[in-house]
DNA sequence: GAGTTTTATCGACACGCGTCGACAAGTAGT
DNA sequence: ACTACTTGTCGACGCGTGTCGATAAAACTC
């Protein structure tokens, strides 16, 4: 591999004017820096990673902290992680998977301090994290992938709760659904029930019914959430879930109890990864997740703050777009 | 952060001897170890990763090469990746994601060349792949995860086809299923046929009827196939499913069209990630997908060949267990 | 006990880059 | 014409580690 003292020999400079010429750090005269340019091509340079890391500092490297649950890495995060790592690399950085416990927390502030890693990037953030006190206090530059309660002015990408509520809701609405439940996991108060008092909020604003169903991160529960719904609500017309694993079980049990979707019931599905919609049928009317976008977000946003551009926007929300599939219908006529 | 000449002050030795110490390539007395550990514990040291690069041309770095198709990184992946990225950084390495369209091949041997990467794991191994010829002609140290046409010496980790398909059709004939049918995505001669053809081996030594219907990867094909089913082979008592997402559709299937799983119909998937076990209803009898294993001995083996243990064994097949669970019954008296 | 090998340690250097200070040449202001 | 900057370039140094050769001490050999 060429060397940066090869190319300079090439161009016919020093050995510095060929660093300033390619990190644009100091001015350099427009001919130089072609000519520098053209020998970098033609030896097929490529600055070595390590020593730009050791010499500068820099280790261009983020961390994505997967907590590694019961199955690992969560499903949706594929999608986050494809953002995130494409967006990186635009940006010259590279992302590596860390899959975390609690216990190794300390771990990531040691890697931080050897120059292994310039940020971290954070899934799966609740109400109150503590591995966000920990980082802050560590003062490893991170951004999340949701929010805490009080987000403060710490970098994240969240959804647009109320908007992708509202694109749902709206929708249900002109197709002349006026009484519909949800599914949703929150119990407590917690990151969950952002999306579900968004949704109540859009509902009412409509003027619809809407009532909750509890479900947890399922497929079971979904089909027992179709039961209790067919239960208790047979003259609802339609259904937005906020869990995309019990959406699945709740077409089941639909199709189970021979409900035609989308002829007698409607769904609209809120927090459904891409991945997920290929697997069920009928194919589920969406608001997208914009999981891709958002986790490309995460990364120009922390890589923004590693560089030290404080002056740009380090928060964003995110709605995501309504896509009609097939569970999604007019209103039958209410009995 | 500690740097060595610190700890090698505070144990009173020289910097290469803590070196020496740490690595272990040079003999050294055991109480001179001893004090430099305790020197590396108090000080909290961790060698510099990129002064390690440089130094010693050992990134340590992984790159996972992930074809992003449509959606981004496959679903199976992930727990390829939570498997080879945990035991990466069980033996001090770490894994990096890269999205890699083939237009990309070439940058990754130049980051190869600048030190960045040590090694490349390869997921979704096609018959003929021109990856594995570009990194062979590159000289970058790889693994596969599936294996080519014809591996040869190459570094691999795969299922064990034959293996996997007697534990799921043994159970079969077990529960006195003679008649079954089995959902493949294999067209041409390629990396699915395998599965297939042992499936056709291991129950012609049953002495079963196995009839096979052509899915392709969606959750619509698979309701095809089930009303494929339905109306070719009415007495048929079971299917092994070798598509993980059409077997979704086709329970869907089964559903609408009330067959009842499993008492009228037993199900057994084959290749199916942990993950969407959960989003099924009912829960699949499976002989499951040891993907978590696959990632975890892809890395390992990776790395005995970075590190030049050639005599380790570089090539691994594994067949996954047999996990009953609600889709499979004894089979219905025929009619 | 002289010669030889082994063991344990040290000092020095190289890896390739970022960046600071120096300096020559050019430009602007008076 | 003198000073005061600015522009463009270079040489030198340091980042923290791996590792080679040298050396002193210890352990064998006959």
């Amino acid at each position: 591999m060429a060397t940066r003292a090869e190319v300079a020999k090439l161009a016919g400079v020093s050995a510095s004017t060929v660093s300033y010429a390619l990190n644009g750090d100091r001015s350099i005269k427009e001919e130089t820096r072609k000519r520098v340019l053209k020998a970098v091509a033609q030896l097929n340079y490529r600055p070595n990673f390590a020593a730009g890391a050791l010499a500068g500092g820099k280790s261009k490297t983020l961390a994505l902290l997967s907590p590694s649950g019961e199955f690992g890495i969560a499903l949706i995060a594929l999608e986050y992680i494809n953002g995130a790592s494409a967006a990186a690399r635009d940006r010259g950085y590279h992302l590596v998977i860390w899959p975390s416990q609690e216990s190794e927390l300390a771990e990531i502030q040691t890697f931080a301090e050897s120059g292994m890693i310039s940020g971290v990037i954070l899934m799966e953030i609740q109400f109150k994290d503590e591995r966000v006190d920990y980082l802050k206090k560590a003062k490893v530059p991170f951004a999340m992938i949701g929010r805490t309660e009080k987000p403060g002015k710490d970098s994240y990408v969240d959804r647009d709760f109320i908007g992708a509520t509202e694109l749902g809701i709206d929708y249900l609405d002109s197709l002349g659904h006026k009484k519909i439940a949800f599914l949703t996991t929150d119990r407590a108060v917690g990151v969950d029930t952002r999306f579900s008092s968004a949704l109540v909020e859009a509902a009412k604003k409509k003027k619809m019914i809407a009532k909750k169903i509890q479900v947890v991160n399922e497929a079971s529960s979904g089909r027992d959430a179709f039961i209790e719904f067919h239960k208790k609500y047979p003259d609802f017309t339609a259904v937005v879930s906020l869990n995309d694993i019990a959406t699945l079980g709740f077409i089941s049990g639909a199709n189970e109890y021979g409900v035609k979707i989308p002829k007698d019931l409607s769904i609209v599905a809120l927090d459904t990864p891409q991945n997920h919609i290929e697997m069920s049928w009928p194919p589920l009317t969406t608001v997208n997740l914009p999981a891709f976008e958002m986790g490309a977000k995460a990364s120009n946003i922390l890589i923004d703050q590693i560089e030290q551009r404080e002056n740009k926007q380090n928060q964003a929300l995110l709605a995501g777009e309504l896509v009609i599939r097939g569970t999604t219908a007019k209103a039958r006529k209410s009995i």
